[in-house]
DNA sequence: CTCATTAATCGTAGAATGACGATAAAGAAT
DNA sequence: ATTCTTTATCGTCATTCTACGATTAATGAG
């Protein structure tokens, strides 16, 4: 359960068609690299940046360095409490 | 359950914390007018109707006019989409 | 070492958001 | 009819968001 301010954190975080997509690619296939989001969406590489480092501000998402890469995962912790909160509404 | 966009759209309206609390208090007390909220928040009766404007916008609340005031109660049948759509993803 | 690949950051422009006070509209009360 | 109450809307300003291209940083490959 989260408090009020972070659950509209989140919200705020999930409240862009181009990042529900992330998140909901990142469940499809566990974890992926920034460039592989780039090919998915319509969007420029600074612009999914963007986006995954708002994704990753929210705590919604994890990304560790692999050489000249980064791989992103769902923090699945974050996701549940959200998910429990929403359902509390 | 919601398309991404609905759902990105729904999550947008959450996505403030003053929103939030308009939906926990219409949650806990079913219906009330906006002057009630605006009784609540620390904020002014112009921001207040903006706030309600967007979510019912969303879909998220409903308002009815009665006489020179308005009452205003949440979408039960949105919300539960809301939510499973949440917790599917 | 040099070059290629990958992702983050910077700078920027335009749109949207959030806040307010002032005003308008609609009805109730006197 | 006039006044009061309640809410929506308007206009405005500062801030934030979204998108992009260009640049930088980091690493791997040759």
């Amino acid at each position: 359960m989260l408090d009020a301010a972070t659950f509209a954190g989140i919200c705020k975080a999930l409240g862009h068609p181009a990042r529900i997509r992330i998140i909901e690619h990142l469940r499809a296939i566990d974890r992926c690299i920034c460039g592989e989001i780039v090919q998915i969406l319509p969007l420029a590489q600074s612009t999914v940046s963007q986006h995954l480092k708002v994704l990753k501000a929210a705590g919604l998402v994890k990304g560790e360095v692999e050489g000249p890469r980064t791989c992103y995962c769902l923090d699945g912790e974050v996701l549940d409490r959200f998910k429990k909160t929403a359902a509390s509404i």
